[in-house]
DNA sequence: AAACTGTAACCTGTCGACAGACGGCATCAT
DNA sequence: ATGATGCCGTCTGTCGACAGGTTACAGTTT
């Protein structure tokens, strides 16, 4: 059977629903997202796919401009800076917070994750590395055991993740990363707060330099960097209604 | 005629009153919010008391279980730390940011806002007071020139100005508040970011410290501190839906 | 030919209604 | 008397429909 969806909401299935599609980039940025269109697709009525997209937007995830429909958010490349900065402050508190705090297994699960992404690493296994990078950097600040900060660098951590996929190229050397990880984690057991905060920043300024230069030296295309807008407007080529999924009412709905 | 309230949907509308209501502490943490009570107050269907409702939540305002509705969010203490630290982290990076980006003119508007505050400590006019500080830090956030974290910063601020008139007791000395706004000033001013950073970490930690006292000495009720509700959870007595506002339809509405 | 205007279609914002779920209360059994 | 159980009321979740607004297109005018 599906996933625990049983006992949820309809909005709350259309939610998680849309918030994967665009997460995936299978709704991709400047999508536009029509309320009868979507409630066809998903055989759902427009209520719940208005609440939905409510809270989408709420997250920034869509921009609703009222009476004109909503559309899959666009980012810029300079909005992306932004996120990435407030990251960093985010991180480097949670690490200043969490150090004086961490037990013993603690550190050893920060260390299971290292030693992951070293492995992954080692095989090239970029998806896997990515994912294990931002399981560590999640549990950081779950350590730091504040939920508040928890709660803003996940939301941060989804916005940003979103764009992973064209991200890749702007991070530093997977092995290089992995040192970094480890000398945070040193710091960490040596009971270093500062220490570790600083290298926690220098770690998260790596792809936020990356990105900066490659704002300032705009355009030099050297890979398909589709999906970024360059610093200025962020407005996509008007897709059309049509481009929404074409398959069946949904998972969830047992299609009778 | 009433504010510039025409370009709005209704549920912005209902979304702005519900805020402002919760945020004067008209509406008091724990009261039940009823769909069909609101919407009879308010004039309006249930479809956009739902819409609002959803933002609200989403800000983490209101609190909504699915099917048992939904009630206007306590915070406890430790939340309320959690907060401050979290804003901590984001303002001293914005003075991080700021500090090499200023302008002549933009230091003489937050000296202006420390002179005003000056002002207000030596005449006792806490509120006005907290006003301009409140305008102080949130123009060094829109200094930083960085637009997210202006964003997070500015919904935690809300959050935390909603139970500002609990915290006032919580901030050290008027003066010594604007002499620590000078200092940062200062150092602004010198270019030096990161004195100027340090000088607001400690700035800003400073309530967030008796915060954190008066929660490990729990039970210590100096003063009426209805509204915080101790460590522990954070359930308010059920008010009733009859505690909801017993005036008219709404300002915005006709009344016919 | 280009610009303007009127019309038409589509879409969103809002409303009222129905069904299922949750909570409270009275009744019954132990 | 106390606990369990079933019923009832109220509320939310969801749906379908109507009205107003916006966009696109066609016809007309300059």
């Amino acid at each position: 059977m599906a996933p625990a969806f049983e006992n949820l909401t309809l909005w709350q299935r259309v939610y998680d629903h849309l918030r994967n599609e665009i997460m995936a980039d299978r709704l991709p940025p400047g999508t536009e997202l029509s309320e009868v269109a979507l409630s066809r697709e998903l055989s759902v009525s427009r209520g719940p796919i208005r609440e939905a997209m409510g809270r989408l937007a709420a997250e920034g995830l869509v921009t609703v401009r009222p009476r004109r429909g909503a559309e899959v958010r666009a980012i810029t490349t300079g909005e992306l800076v932004d996120s990435y900065q407030v990251r960093e402050a985010l991180e480097v508190m949670a690490v200043r917070l969490a150090t004086p705090r961490l037990t013993e297994s603690d550190l050893d699960r920060l260390e299971e994750l290292v030693d992951s992404m070293a492995a992954h690493a080692k095989r090239e296994a970029v998806a896997d590395f990515f994912a294990a990078n931002g399981v560590f950097h999640e549990l950081l600040c779950e350590l730091s055991g504040n939920k508040k900060l928890q709660e803003v660098h996940h939301r941060l951590a989804s916005e940003i993740g979103r764009f992973q996929a064209q991200t890749l190229a702007l991070r530093g050397s997977l092995d290089g990363s992995v040192s970094e990880h480890r000398a945070i984690l040193a710091a960490m057991r040596l009971g270093d707060a500062e220490r570790a905060a600083a290298l926690t920043a220098a770690h998260v300024r790596v792809p936020t330099q990356r990105l900066q230069e490659t704002l300032d030296g705009a355009g030099d295309p050297e890979d398909g960097d589709r999906g970024f807008q360059d610093a200025g407007a962020a407005i996509s080529p008007p897709h059309r209604n049509q481009s929404l999924p074409r398959r069946g009412p949904l998972p969830w709905q047992p299609s009778g």
